[in-house]
DNA sequence: ATGATTTCTTCCGAAGGCCA
DNA sequence: TGGCCTTCGGAAGAAATCAT
């Protein structure tokens, strides 16, 4: 599972010559509607690729299925989560990078007219391209190229990562009619409408052990609880109380693995006052006790 | 004896329909 | 698009039971 905290500009793409990074999710023990990509968002491009089992991803909150040799393309500052279809592992590759991989080429009219646009927000791909093997060969091949001269790291494998997308870019530009974001009223004022979610959302993985309720919530993003509840569930794909609470037991599996607290003492960390509830609720998000989970938490990092 | 877990009960809030 | 209302499921707390 990939958390927020990864993703968050300043730290994904520590490289700054080189701003690109590639992520492996793998997920074995899944139920379904298991969250698989934690919600998150952040100023880079990205491309998920599926290669095992079937999720579902929200993207700005729009559902995308992705089934093994389909292509996600989520453009830049969208919000975007992920849940499992079925009970079956999950497998997928995150390509994440920043429009400053292609700064040598800023000057270059190729750049300017094919790559620009679309790192800039100005014109946006379709975010599915569907089973990019059979659809789309050549964009299919070409990020695969780009994923294995990354995993590779053989001489001069940078430029030919950057030479990979870049051509990727191209080659979706040209056979898909793309969409143009510019002026586009419907979809700017749906991103605007986004923003003080986002900031909410920021905020509450930030501070996973604050009780925060919903008319609380809801007051931080100026709508009425009602209301409030309606978008919150179509912006994540859950429920605010269901969203809250997989944070604080995410939280609380961290310090069951890496601290010494009882479970009393996590379940009071994570501002869960009533340790009897706290078993429960990480039973319900864990299919197990805290105890065991400890338990099988310390033995696998061995 | 203490802490962890399960069972049972109460009441809050999620969800969807309706309306402005 | 956003607010109000109603219904019912589930979140949360209390008490009992189990494990160490």
């Amino acid at each position: 599972m990939t958390y927020s905290d990864e993703l968050w500009e300043d730290t994904l793409l520590s490289d700054k010559n080189f701003p690109i990074n590639m992520f492996h999710n793998h997920t074995d023990q899944v139920e379904k509607e298991q969250n698989i990509l934690f919600l998150h968002w952040h100023a880079h491009f990205e491309f998920i690729v599926m290669q095992e089992g079937r999720a579902s991803f929200l993207i700005d909150s729009i559902p995308y299925e992705a089934s093994p040799g389909e292509v996600l393309i989520v453009p830049s500052g969208a919000l975007h989560v992920g849940y499992s279809l079925d009970d079956k592992p999950v497998k997928y590759v995150s390509i994440v990078f920043s429009s400053s991989l292609f700064e040598d080429f800023s000057l270059d009219s190729t750049y300017q007219t094919y790559i620009k646009p679309y790192l800039e927000g100005t014109q946006s791909f379709p975010v599915k391209l569907g089973d990019a093997a059979t659809s789309h060969p050549e964009a299919f091949s070409l990020l695969h190229q780009a994923m294995e001269e990354f995993t590779s790291k053989k001489p001069a494998y940078r430029l030919a990562v950057i030479n990979h997308l870049m051509l990727l870019f191209i080659h979706i530009s040209r056979s898909i009619k793309p969409s143009s974001s510019a002026g586009h009223s419907t979809e700017q004022s749906f991103s605007r409408k986004l923003e003080p979610f986002k900031q909410l959302i920021r905020y509450l993985e930030m501070n996973p052990s604050h009780k925060i309720s919903v008319e609380q919530a809801s007051n931080k993003v100026n709508l009425s609880s009602f209301h409030f509840c309606k978008i919150f569930k179509k912006i994540t794909g859950r429920t605010f109380i269901d969203f809250v609470n997989l944070l604080r037991i995410n939280e609380a599996e961290r310090l069951l693995r890496d601290s010494s607290m009882s479970v009393t003492e996590i379940a009071e960390q994570i501002g869960c006052d009533n340790p009897n509830y706290f078993t429960k609720l990480f039973k319900k998000y864990k299919g197990m006790t805290p105890t065991l989970s400890r338990k099988s938490l310390l033995n696998s990092s061995y």
